[in-house]
DNA sequence: TCCTCTATGTTGACGCCGTGAACATCGGTG
DNA sequence: CACCGATGTTCACGGCGTCAACATAGAGGA
C-alpha cells in the first residue's frame, strides 16, 4: 500500500454498482478529480465486465478516467493492487446473486431447504454465465503479489489463501447446517460436504465458462444446472 | 496458421515430454536451427510449467532458444498461436495422467469400476496439483483468436468450444458406461452424468489451485479429493 | 489575509511486450 | 552452378507497467 489507501480501507464499498458511463471524465478540467480512486476502480470494473482479468489494463482505466496513467499510483501500489480491488468487487457481487437466488425461496422444512440450496447453487452459476467477465476476475490469480518470479528464475507465490472473500462460504456453511438440522443431510456426511457442493457448483460454472458447456441455449443449461445441484444432494443425502 | 505450420498437423505429438535442458540452444551458430516450431514450443511448456499461462512471453520463449523474436513468426501465427500449442500439451499430459491413474486399478465388477473411477478422478486432481502451470494453461482461455475486442469496444469470442481435447471427455463416457452396465449407476441417471462428474472433480481442482483450498497437505488433499469422489458417484448410485 | 506544506496530478523516460516490414542466409532443385 | 523459397535477422512502432522529477490545488496555521 501507499499514500492514503490505508485511508479508504482498502475496500471497494462505496462504489456505484451499475453507474451507467463511469461517470464519464471530470468537469471543466479540474486539476484534483476528487475521488479518483473509486473512479479508477469502477473504470476497471467495466474493463473486467467487458474483456476479463486481462483486459483491466491500468493505463485503459486511467484513459477512461480522462486521468493520466500514472496518477494511478497514487491511490494503488501496482496494476496488481488495482485488480485485486476489482477482484474483490467481483467476490461481493457474487455473493450478492447467491443472496438474492436465496431470498425467493421461503420453504419451510427438507424441500424448503432443498430448494434453498439448489438456489444457491444457481444464484452462483447464474452470475457466472450473466458476468463472466467479472466471474473470472473473481477467481483470477494475480492481483497483488500473489505470483511472481523473481531475477534468478524461481517462482514465488506469496499470500496464501488471501484475498478470499469468505461470505460465499459462510452461506453455504450455514445452509447446509440446516440441511442437517432438517434431516436432509445425513449428520455422519456433513464434515466437509461444504467442498463438495462448492466444487460442483464452481466447476459447472468453469465448465460453462471455459469449457465445452460454452455453447449452450439458457434453457439447456438450466436443465443442466439443475442436474448437477439434485446430483450434488442426493450424493450428500445417501447414508 | 502461416507457413508451415499446416506440415507439422499444429499438434505437438513429438515434443520430448520433459528433457531437462530445453535442448539449451543450437551449437555451433547454425543460421537455421533444423525444429525451431517444437523448441519454442518446448521452451514456452517450460515458461507455462514455472509461471502458468500468463508467463508464456513469446520474446522469453525465443531468448530461451536462442533465436531472435520475430523467428517465431516463421511457425506461429501470434502469441496465442504459440499458447494454443502450449495448451494443447498440457491437455495431452492431463490425459497422460488419467490413463496412467486408471491403469493401476485392475479391479473387477461394481468396485472395480468404481475404484476406476476415483483412481480417474485422482489423476485429473493429481496433475493439477503437481503441474499446475499447465493446468492451467490447458484451461486458460484467449489462446489464439478465442477472445478479443475490436476497435469500437464490442468484445468478440470466436471458436465456440474449439480447441478442446475430447480425449478426457470419453474416457469419461467410456467409465460412465461400463458404471452402468455393473450397475454402479442407475440407468435413468447415465444422461448427463458425465457432466456432474466432470464438474465436480474441475471444480475440485480450481479450489485447489486458484481457491480457499490452496494451503492443504498432500495428505489432507488426500482425503479431500476421495471425500469429493466419493460424493459424486454416491449422487450417481442413488435411485 | 497570506504563506506554506502536502496530497494529488502531469510530463518524460525506461525497458518489456507483440508484431510488421525489409533485408540476409541457407539448402534443396533446375 | 545458379536460383529461389524457407527460415532467420535487424529495425521500427505503439502499448504496457513503472519510476523520477516537476506542477498545482486546497487546507491549516502565522
Amino acid at each position: 500500500m501507499r499514500a492514503n489507501t490505508e485511508a479508504t480501507g482498502g475496500g471497494v464499498g462505496d462504489v456505484p454498482a451499475a453507474s451507467g458511463r463511469a461517470a464519464g471524465g471530470r468537469d471543466k478540467g479540474r486539476y484534483h478529480h476528487g475521488d479518483l480512486r473509486n473512479a479508477l476502480i469502477q473504470a476497471a470494473i467495466e474493463l473486467a465486465g467487458e474483456g476479463g482479468p486481462d483486459a483491466v489494463v491500468l493505463r485503459a482505466a486511467a484513459r477512461k478516467v480522462g486521468v493520466s496513467a500514472t496518477a494511478a499510483y497514487r491511490h494503488f501500489d501496482s496494476h496488481g493492487d488495482l485488480l485485486g480491488a476489482v477482484k474483490d468487487y467481483g467476490q461481493q457481487r457474487l455473493v450478492a446473486c447467491m443472496e438474492a437466488g436465496g431470498r425467493e425461496v421461503h420453504g419451510e422444512g427438507p424441500e424448503g431447504t432443498r430448494r434453498r440450496m439448489m438456489a444457491l447453487g444457481r444464484g452462483y452459476i447464474r452470475f457466472a454465465r450473466q458476468e463472466p467477465g467479472l466471474f473470472r476476475t473473481a477467481f483470477c490469480r494475480k492481483a497483488l503479489g500473489e505470483v511472481g518470479i523473481t531475477e534468478d528464475g524461481s517462482v514465488i507465490e506469496a499470500g496464501g489463501a488471501s484475498g478470499w472473500d469468505t461470505r460465499s462460504f459462510e452461506m453455504l456453511t450455514e445452509t447446509l447446517d440446516e440441511a442437517v438440522a432438517v434431516g436432509l443431510i445425513a449428520p455422519d456426511r456433513r464434515p466437509g460436504a461444504e467442498l463438495s457442493a462448492w466444487a460442483m457448483v464452481h466447476g459447472t460454472a468453469m465448465l460453462f465458462l471455459d469449457g465445452p458447456l460454452d455453447t449452450l441455449t439458457e434453457e439447456e443449461s438450466g436443465y443442466v444446472v439443475d442436474r448437477v445441484l439434485h446430483d450434488v444432494l442426493a450424493g450428500l443425502a445417501a447414508s
